[in-house]
DNA sequence: GGTTTTTGTTCATAGTCGGATCTATGGTCG
DNA sequence: CGACCATAGATCCGACTATGAACAAAAACC
């Protein structure tokens, strides 16, 4: 009791189906045999074998006889499989974009750091993605019949609903595209476009090794700033995929520096990649790039700590407000700058816990990702996973190909 | 496609009920008879049938004979019968309460402005609650079997996992305390206690004319400050259910007045009733309560609509932190300020419109509620509803209760 | 008034689910 | 080392449920 799960789309019914369900407890690590699925499900164990079954037959789930009995017979030990199907996964930056083939965990199989980035425009970083996959595939030995799902993640707002990259100036060419009907053209597979950050943050929550909070905050500081929504364990989008647009949010000690969106103070201008090149250059210290800088700060060069630590405490302005707004439990830095973590973190901290109420911050966790490059695509792999791998997803999946042999 | 329902929180298997499906289909007028029923979930004719008498002999549908034919053998009309439960409902305020009866559609059915207020402590309030609920009952001629739910509307944060208020000084003797058992021990029937500005946004989404905005942010503005947060058609709660304490925001143009939660600026310190009130008095207005301010206002007094105005703006530049980071559709403003609607409204508008990102502002509109003091228990009402109503609650619910004769 | 059309009900049937039973497999104890 | 036991998985039969077809009802249309 005590909760409010406010929307129940009134659909379809779910007949009969259940052997998606089942997988997902495989999945999950909720059951592992046929005997604990009876009994974690409440269906009979006659009914509980003709579903594994299915799910043996479709290659999806496999079994093992590692069996760690328990008195009587050792079970069959029942494993998802996750490569039995791969995702192609992409991360297109502005500055760098990557290609990579993941399994059905979000598991990356392969991956490549792209030359080209999205400033060429489409009609020349498509080609080189479609290529690159197949490369990938092919050195896996395996074939375009293996893929299940495609998931890319563009840098701006995406308009969720119709996969397309909001317009915004910065986009140019990209904006507006449609990129599902050109992908699906070379794979006729499920295509699922999001935010970059989106997708870095349910790589996070996932993959982080934060356990899977509930209610998390993911913040990418790279050139630009942005953020992933997670709350009570789903992403919010907002009513046009802009939510987390996190850097624009007016900072108070932002010291009036104009901000490319047309205001003053905002988060990006003043914490952003592009700032703190700026702010070290006025300083006398030509660093190349933020890599160069992150490493510096790694080194103890105090120029560069300091200003890392001062983003980081202009993050914390802006993230002090997502605090009180949304009470998360978890608030992980991700992005370029996030590899000086500890300075980064330790700013963000000393201003989230100072300027939050007691309440909200009473189970507050700061902390850095750990996943770098692969935040990326490893979230677009797991996204498109939880859409492939549904419950009905499946079921239709299994009626579509009868007894596939692995 | 692109979407990410990321939960799917593996449990029990839905077995074979379908009738609570169906019943969610007739309440929300997706379907209003049988063979309608039959088309929409892909069922066959006499299985609905089956379900739909177990619905009628429960007495949470009933057939009418308004037949608008179409050609053939007019339809039975289905009906749900909002009155064949109710929900005892409150929403308990540091100045006010309020104690009523709804019926299971959230429409009020009598309604008592109660005189103590929480200040009084719950030994003192809880017995009122309780015997107010009993007179209403007698009143509709009603008795406490009719009696499906209770819901629960608090001020300050509320845990609502457990259930407690948690432990805000300014609640004194309510910190802490577990309202559930107290009240199950009269009204054996489930219980749900929320935050006060939880349960008026979910009154506002669902009772406020407003269609049903997906991505919307609830703004109750009396004493306090406090928000709602809606975010994909679900009440966001945070990890502690802190999520929407908006009141403690900082403002950029606060002028430094203190706030009692310790630090400055905060939002309820600058646009809260307490501030207007000692403001107009320094203006030399001496106004008794919100009340008479609110009328000022509406009566054009210039002060009186200056200080409404500027609240208006003062909380526009926390809201503009919200709207780009949750990217709403809808802004309501509720609570005793917003009977000013014209000018409230007109102020954050200002501000909002002018601070946020053209695409977080694209779709968004800023309404005041139409609920004024309804909105709470309205809210509480429709909250228990969703809750008594879902599907496995009400397939408990005829499995428990066979055949009540109407 | 007959026909058509759509709704709702009745009935036989097929499919599914689940309990009971049986087999397999390994641990435990004498 | 063999008898016994405990648990997992497979098989079988009974019960239940859903369904499709046929049928009755009720109104519009010709």
């Amino acid at each position: 009791m005590i909760q409010c799960g406010m929307p129940r789309t009134p659909g379809r019914l779910s007949s009969t189906a259940t052997s998606g369900h089942i997988l997902e407890l495989i999945r999950t690590g909720t059951a592992t045999n046929r005997s604990e699925i009876a009994r974690t499900t409440g269906l009979s164990r006659p009914s509980v074998a003709l579903r594994v079954a299915e799910l043996v037959d479709g290659g999806l789930v496999v079994e093992r006889n590692g069996a760690p009995s328990s008195g009587g017979r050792p079970p069959t030990l029942l494993e998802f499989d996750a490569s039995s199907g791969l995702i192609l996964t992409s991360a297109l930056g502005m500055a760098r974009s990557q290609a990579a083939v993941c399994d059905l965990d979000g598991e990356v199989l392969v991956r490549t750091p792209g030359s080209p980035d999205m400033e060429s425009g489409p009609d020349r970083t498509l080609p080189w993605l479609l290529e690159t996959w197949n490369e990938q595939l092919a050195s896996l030995g395996r074939g375009a019949g293996d893929v299940r799902g495609v998931g890319i993640g563009l840098p701006g707002t995406v308009e969720y609903h119709t996969g397309r990259a909001a317009d915004r100036p910065f986009l140019g060419t990209w904006a507006g595209v449609a990129l599902e009907p050109l992908i699906a053209e070379h794979f006729p597979v499920p295509v699922t476009v999001d935010n970059d950050v989106n997708v870095m943050a349910v790589g996070e929550l996932l993959h982080g090794g934060h356990g899977r909070p509930a209610d998390m905050v993911f913040v990418k500081v790279s050139t630009g700033v942005g953020a992933g929504l997670v709350s009570g364990g789903r992403l919010l989008r907002g009513s046009l995929g802009a939510a987390g647009e996190i850097g624009h949010i007016p900072v108070r000690e932002g010291g009036g520096l104009p901000c490319r969106c047309g205001n003053t103070d905002c988060l990006e201008a003043v914490a952003g990649g592009r700032a703190l090149l700026n702010e070290a250059a006025a300083r006398g210290k030509e660093v190349d790039g933020l890599k160069e800088l992150v490493s510096l700060a790694l080194d103890g060069d105090p120029v560069a700590v300091t200003l890392v630590r001062g983003a980081g405490r202009r993050l914390g302005e802006a993230l002090a407000g997502a605090v009180n707004l949304l009470n998360p439990d978890t608030i992980v830095l991700g992005g370029d700058l996030s590899e000086a973590y500890d300075h980064l973190v330790a700013g963000v901290r000393e201003v989230v816990f100072q300027q939050c109420t007691a309440l909200a911050t009473r189970q507050l966790r700061v902390l850095a990702s750990s996943l770098w490059d692969e935040a990326g695509v490893r979230g677009c792999a797991s996204m498109v996973a939880e859409e492939i791998l549904s419950p009905e997803a499946v079921n239709i999946f299994l009626a579509g190909a009868p007894s596939q042999d692995t």
